[in-house]
DNA sequence: CTCCAATGTTTACAGTGGTTATTTAGTGAA
DNA sequence: TTCACTAAATAACCACTGTAAACATTGGAG
């Protein structure tokens, strides 16, 4: 019976990424702190130790959803216009609102990281942070931004962004804002920044 | 026995701070996300049923926690100069850093608020909004910002502010910030920021 | 002073979840 | 075919949440 039909074969053949697929869907039902492995296998459709032969425990699987979304918020910010901060500001927004759950896993080391442990997400943080990095060398380079350090732009530049999208999906001070007025004012916070950085 | 040498009396008196103190340093100790209600009751010296005379289940003590903390945060910004935003921004930073674990409950949703319940969060957060938005008028009044809707101004500046604060505390990217490059940045940013919104 | 309500303790239990140890089922190479 | 290896399943252990029942202590209202 192992014949091109495969119902439910033994071996299931990318387990890991199925369960990183399952992972992310459970995280957006029930919420990222919600998520457990047993369930994260079930939606797979694989008995829960299962899990452990390609991840070492809980917190591996959702650094793994974590370091997933990482490349895939590299290919968000690739894809928007590479010569204006807003365009980039914008697109990691919409990341950030679409991807919800990946995205806490992403920025809230709490959730997956236990204390002292050596951090995964650190290089895999590096590829969004180059794109920035980049925009920003060719505004210096572009006369849009004086000189300077492009790191302590970078720095600048994307608290404003990351602040702005964090506050719209946690923040309890400002619930009711729409997703047009969100974008909005990070257009004019970013071309403020842009300006006050122009000297 | 009942002399006034009060080896743990019987009725604690005032069991609810006193778990909202050990649960503080609980989530200190172990990480906001690994906090148990029982430890925090053993931290505390008292059964773990106790707690629930007091809090309706442990998202609640957690909930708790981040709103005393919302009231610390108040006082920190009440107590920095009124008439600066960058020192409101400081502040901001070192009350941050200095209660990280209590920061997380207070911004991180997922931490203590299950889907769909009412948020008592949501107006925790409107003291230390109504400083920040005051100091704000302020700037207004006095020609410093440009007039203009201070919410406005408020979520922008705000996201600044946490942005970075956030990416210190907790962005993989961003390692090796010193708690003295972070309040200089901050500075500059928010200078910038300024700069750019006095039109 | 008496009684009551609130607060705490002990014990126990069902349900869920993380993790490990052990066993079984396929896979692929010699 | 055989044999080692990998991947998966089963069973078991322990911790934690939440709830409940039965009991102890205390302070305060009347």
């Amino acid at each position: 019976m192992s014949t091109s039909e495969a119902r439910t074969p033994y071996h299931h053949g990318d387990l890991r990424n199925a369960l990183l697929d399952a992972g992310a869907r459970v995280a957006h039902d029930v919420g990222p702190e919600a998520l457990s492995l047993r369930e994260v296998a079930r939606r797979a459709g694989v008995s829960h130790t299962a899990a452990y032969n390609h991840f070492a425990d809980r917190n591996d699987l959702l650094r793994g959803i974590a370091i997933r979304a990482f490349g895939e918020l590299t290919a968000a910010l690739e894809t928007a216009e590479t010569d204006s901060l807003e365009a980039s500001a914008i697109a990691y927004l919409q990341f950030a609102t679409s991807h919800s759950a990946e995205f806490r896993f992403m920025f809230q080391k709490s959730l997956c990281m236990p204390e002292g442990v050596f951090d995964p997400l650190e290089a895999a943080a590096q590829p969004p942070r180059a794109v920035l990095r980049k925009t920003i060398v060719r505004l210096q380079e572009a006369g849009e931004l004086k000189p300077g350090d492009p790191d302590d732009v970078l720095l600048v530049a994307w608290s404003q962004i990351h602040g702005l999208t964090t506050i719209v999906l946690e923040t309890p001070a400002f619930k009711g804002i729409s997703e047009e007025d969100a974008e909005h004012l990070l257009k004019a916070g970013m071309r403020a920044l842009m300006a006050g950085l122009a000297d």
